[in-house]
DNA sequence: CGTAATGTTGAGCGCATTCAAGCCGGGTGG
DNA sequence: CCACCCGGCTTGAATGCGCTCAACATTACG
């Protein structure tokens, strides 16, 4: 939340985000079709968001950590139109939307803030367009691997060494690959002496590699 | 718009709307790095938008037509963070963001249009990903052909035919194929007497056929 | 401890890409 | 008016990346 907010001001904020909700892992915080009421911070725990097509196939839109935001999508139709899924224990602040509109006209800095957390999202996902989109399964991974390690870093984590909360399945769906490239992609880099991988543990060994994949030189 | 707004509200919208400005067809309306001031409504004409990764590949992350809002992308850092590129010469309004915040905390109806926009935007970007990740060429092409001509159809133009606005390689980048698939799979719908393609004009023969490759039925 | 879920690896295949050649249509200048 | 050129489009042939199918290994968990 951005600064120099009065006290009252910050009351105001704080009695909106007071409720509190957990999510087991493996449960859902809200689903496709459910009626939109709120939008929630994530307080603790690790989800991933995913869109269903007709005819069963899925694709995970993202993976969401401490901090971010999920549930912006059930804004325009009143109705969820993603599942949000605790891929481990979580906690989450409970946001009710007609709330966080009533204060927004109010509060000027929290209109700012609630316009761009909606506008990151728009970018994010300008991103992962143009990495499935463009780019070859190796560059993907490397890509994905940067992002969730600059993510974890950026909330006092190691930069260089991860635990990952989702199957190689779901790292496929979301990189548009399927488990076995994923799998054999993580093999590679292994070999290349990239990463080590112990299953869910993943430890850069080589960040300068990983952005060369991601953003191959011109070989002249 | 949204109705049920008073005379003196309608009319302070207008104000912020008054703007106006016209897009030569191969210009762009605003480019990668420059600084956000406004939002910008289609009157008439035809855009795209794309990102580009740091390596020169470019990704086209869609297409956009009179009554569509671009330049969301640019709220979050005060910077664009894509280029809009008039396909065809177009006319905007120039809604300087500045002057939307403002009214939106007086006027309630135009803060949830706001944010609708913007949800609306998230969640077709979540379809563009499903797109991206799981589907072949000919699902992809055909629900392309079946989300553009529903837009054209709700401004009023013809359900069965529609002029392409972009080049095979525009529509290729959106879809995250190269032009010569997208050349063979236009042909291919031709063949199969699902669409007439003569250049940029197609005409859909067979809206059913194109809704079953879109939605492969399982073939037990 | 046994079973299911998850992850790894191999072999073969297929779809989309790459590379290349040629076509079509529109615009320009002789 | 026609010859020419150029960008956009189509089509063919060969290649290769990621997929499918399958077997097996490993880990998590009741």
């Amino acid at each position: 939340m951005p600064i120099g907010l009065s006290r009252e001001e910050l009351d105001r904020i704080d009695d909106v985000v007071a409720a509190r909700r957990t999510v087991k892992r493996g449960t859902t915080l809200f689903r496709n079709g459910e009626k939109f009421t709120s939008l929630f911070a994530i307080r603790t725990g690790f989800f991933k968001t995913c869109v269903a097509s007709e005819d069963g196939r899925d694709q995970v839109t993202g993976f969401q950590m401490a901090g971010e935001v999920i549930g912006l999508d059930g804004i325009v139709n009143d109705h969820h139109t993603c599942d949000a899924v605790a891929l481990e224990d979580a906690e989450v602040c409970v946001m009710p939307f007609d709330r966080i509109e009533e204060l927004s006209r109010e509060v000027n800095a929290l209109q700012r803030h609630v316009h761009k957390i909606m506008s990151r999202e728009i970018v994010r996902e300008h991103g992962v367009m143009l990495l499935l989109g463009s780019m070859r399964a190796e560059e993907r991974l490397a890509t994905f691997l940067l992002n969730l390690v600059q993510r974890l870093h950026a909330r006092g984590f190691s930069q260089s060494e991860l635990i990952l909360r989702m199957t190689r399945e779901e790292i496929g769906s979301f990189l548009g690959l399927k488990l076995e490239t994923v799998s054999r992609t993580f093999s590679k880099f292994v070999e290349e002496g990239i990463v080590e991988v112990k299953q869910r543990h993943v430890r850069i060994l080589n960040t300068d590699m990983l952005r060369d994949i991601v953003n191959p030189k011109p070989c002249n």
